[in-house]
DNA sequence: CCGTACACGTGACCC
DNA sequence: TGGGTCACGTGTACG
């Protein structure tokens, strides 16, 4: 433990610090509000400010891939901290009053394990918005946990490499077919319009034979006919 | 703190517990090596224990949904635990020697919050595991860390569930476009070969005779014919 | 009471 | 030295 200076709270202990009265019935925050001394930013705590369990209703359109809130995003980061005035048996048994060794350079906490402590509430906040961002896109499959969220991206991610090339093969396999399934080759196209009132059959019948008499010699063949449209396609 | 019996070094407060002169060139294990009393299982720790740092290589086959190594994978979990042998001045302070209370049942640790600890270290064992996993489906766009692996996942996510989508919309346009531009209707389909050495054009119009002379009224052909296989639908 | 899950502060380790 | 990352043990909350 080493030094107990910035704790918050430290409930443990059965130190019954925040009110007993009203207590019980309001789970959230523990610590209580404390404004923070030297940091004014970050008012009005959001109840449960432990910033993950939120997330299983946060919104994200995909992070722009840098814009994640500057800095801090005010939910957890530079909570407040306050000692436990006195934590009642310390770590050290018999420290002193007022003096407590004096770190060689500066006096009080800011120091040392104190940016420490802040930048791991940091990272930790980072994540849980990396979190959160993932739950966005698994929510239908995860339960919410880290946990669940995790594996679910997996799975999500696995299932959708294979639906994606699936997909990609079977467009392959569409687009041969459309071309004709031996690889692209010069072809010439015409598309005309017939009598919608005679038969399909015979219109195709008339169009081969100008084809003919104009002395195309074709070797394949695609043609579609429809609402009056003929649509042909060979290749010599 | 409440009770300090179960800790494996405690190596702060600078009680130089693991050997000193052999240290420094293996960073890995701080605990020692300590047989478990009572836990038969997971001898020989593979060295740095974290079963996260580890990650970065770690194969998976998406995991057959449920067998993950049933229990205990063997690296992290129920790790041993040694008293750091007083952990000099303890939280409580005037606690009498041989006698501690006497919790209500058993005498010493494995209660309460031993179990609690040995819990949450395979908690976050399974997590170590789901993030290996993950990382596994996208290591070539991550750093590593946690938070890349997590973040890069949800935009990877992003990105195949578009990819995927447009895949699927594409897909649908070339099949109608196969299928000729309006909707499906009942038709009727036949296939056959044909002489390749005679005309293409000659093949399909003996094949439309051949179709009329069966009295077929079609509103709509598609014809593909390549290869001397000639492939005809059509709707009536 | 037990299990699960989380956030926290902290020591260790690596650039 | 110091920031970044991790695993750890712990306190707390919920079912």
């Amino acid at each position: 433990m080493q030094m107990g200076s910035y704790y918050y709270a430290s409930f443990h202990d059965e130190a019954p610090f925040y009110l007993h009265g009203a207590a019980p019935a309001s789970p959230e925050l523990p610590f209580g509000l404390i404004a923070s001394p030297g940091e004014p930013s970050s008012v009005s705590q959001p109840p449960r400010a432990g910033a993950f369990q939120d997330y299983r209703g946060a919104g994200l359109e995909l992070l722009p891939a840098g814009a994640r809130a500057p800095h801090g995003s005010g939910t957890n980061v530079d909570r407040r901290v306050v000692d436990a005035l006195g934590r009642m048996g310390g770590d050290r048994e018999q420290r002193d009053e007022e003096e407590e060794r004096r770190q060689p350079a500066d006096t009080v906490e800011s120091s040392r394990g104190f940016r420490h402590m802040m930048r791991e509430r940091q990272r930790r906040e980072k994540l849980s918005q990396s979190y959160a961002d993932l739950y966005a896109m698994v929510s239908a499959r995860s339960k919410g946990d880290k946990n669940s969220v995790v594996q679910s991206a997996a799975i999500y991610i696995h299932e959708l490499k294979g639906a994606r090339d699936q997909l990609q093969r079977r467009n392959e396999e569409l687009k041969a077919k459309i071309l004709g399934h031996d690889a692209r080759q010069q072809c010439v196209e015409i598309q005309f319009e017939v009598d919608e009132t005679s038969s399909a059959i015979d219109s195709m019948i008339g169009a081969l034979r100008r084809l003919k008499s104009m002395d195309v010699r074709a070797r394949g063949i695609r043609s579609n006919m429809s609402d009056g449209r003929l649509w042909m396609q060979w290749r010599t």
